[in-house]
DNA sequence: TGTACATCAGTGAACGCGCGTTCACTGATGTAC
DNA sequence: TGTACATCAGTGAACGCGCGTTCACTGATGTAC
């Protein structure tokens, strides 16, 4: 096995241990030990410690989001199109991996503070507010409020699986944008 | 010692090691006994197992929130009066008991199902619909997604503390509702 | 009123478990001469 | 090309910890006669 090999088939396997419902926090490092076939030993060849572990996860869930983010965006769109596609791709992301959304918009601060790089989500922010000024949406309405409004949708149909909603997820974020102005 | 007096005094201790920003996740059978300064054995006098305790703290919280609620409400004010002090109160609790408000909303269906009576907030939603009609609110906003909105606000607040908002936070409760249609 | 007894809320010792971490080790790979 | 050696990714045994849970117990309180 290659030295490489080992480290992110580790990071791999914590992030699949991570990403169901079920995870209610960071796998222990012997879950992860374990998912690669190895001893829990094998394990510190790689990361120095169970905190080092969980600081390269999170930074690599956050690298997994931002690429998801980047991925579903087209700059050759007009503006308004490419803000419901970005609203459509952070609540489809959430919705998809539950675990991995609640490690890294409900869990890292409580990990330990500054494990999430947060340039690259304060940059996606920024866009989007460029994207809102374009779309000419009023001065009421930043990317920080569409951040709270989605997180919101995202946050509680996770965590409240067995609630049944008297609207679609999508159609609700098209209500929210519809309210903000910023209807299709 | 009185029976109902450890009874209570448990999952008071249990309350209050759950509420602060600490609380990933349920407090200990050993950790409730030790803040009451008693055995563990002696808790299986009066919750039958951890996760009796679990369901009963989870319960208390849950009846905690409805009386804050209750609490905050005065049903001979108008309609929006009574909406803007339901929305404030909710953030308020939230804000102001972290741990209670993650365990309530974001962990109950993952520490095990129908741990929470939801009646009584469904009950509230119900409430909070009916005066949402009765301010004259657009068919599009419903308790539901008051709730979506003021749930965003909360959850990212608490979970990152250390994180400068462009806007304070009853600023964007009151910014919300003139979305909504249903400024002051 | 005094004695015998049942009740029952508490105790402390012990269990097996999974955890993070350490330690001395093994054995394959790569390099120096 | 062959031999000697260093490197280093892995191993398994062991540690101490906090956990939930069990067990036999103690000692105060309340009741029956």
């Amino acid at each position: 096995m290659r030295a490489e090999g080992l480290h992110s088939k580790l990071l791999a396997a914590a992030v699949e241990l991570a990403s169901p419902r079920l995870a209610t926090a960071v796998p222990s490092l012997r879950a992860v030990a374990r998912a690669c076939g190895v001893s829990a030993t094998a394990v510190y060849r790689h990361f120095s410690s169970q905190s080092d572990l969980n600081r390269a996860l999170l930074m690599h869930i956050d690298s997994v989001f931002i690429d998801a983010m980047a991925a579903s965006d087209d700059p050759g769109l007009p503006p308004l199109k490419r803000l419901h596609q970005f609203a459509h791709a952070y609540v489809g992301w959430g919705t998809q991996h539950p675990g991995l959304y609640q490690l890294r918009f409900e869990s890292a601060d409580q990990l330990g503070a500054d494990y999430v790089r947060t340039e690259a989500a304060d940059e996606l922010l920024t866009d989007v507010d460029a994207l809102l000024r374009a779309c000419g949406a009023g001065p009421d309405v930043t990317a920080e409020d569409l951040w709270c409004g989605l997180h919101g949708l995202v946050s509680l149909r996770v965590h409240k699986p067995g609630r049944v909603w008297s609207v679609g997820l999508e159609a609700q974020i098209d209500r929210f944008f519809t309210l903000w102005g910023l209807g299709r």
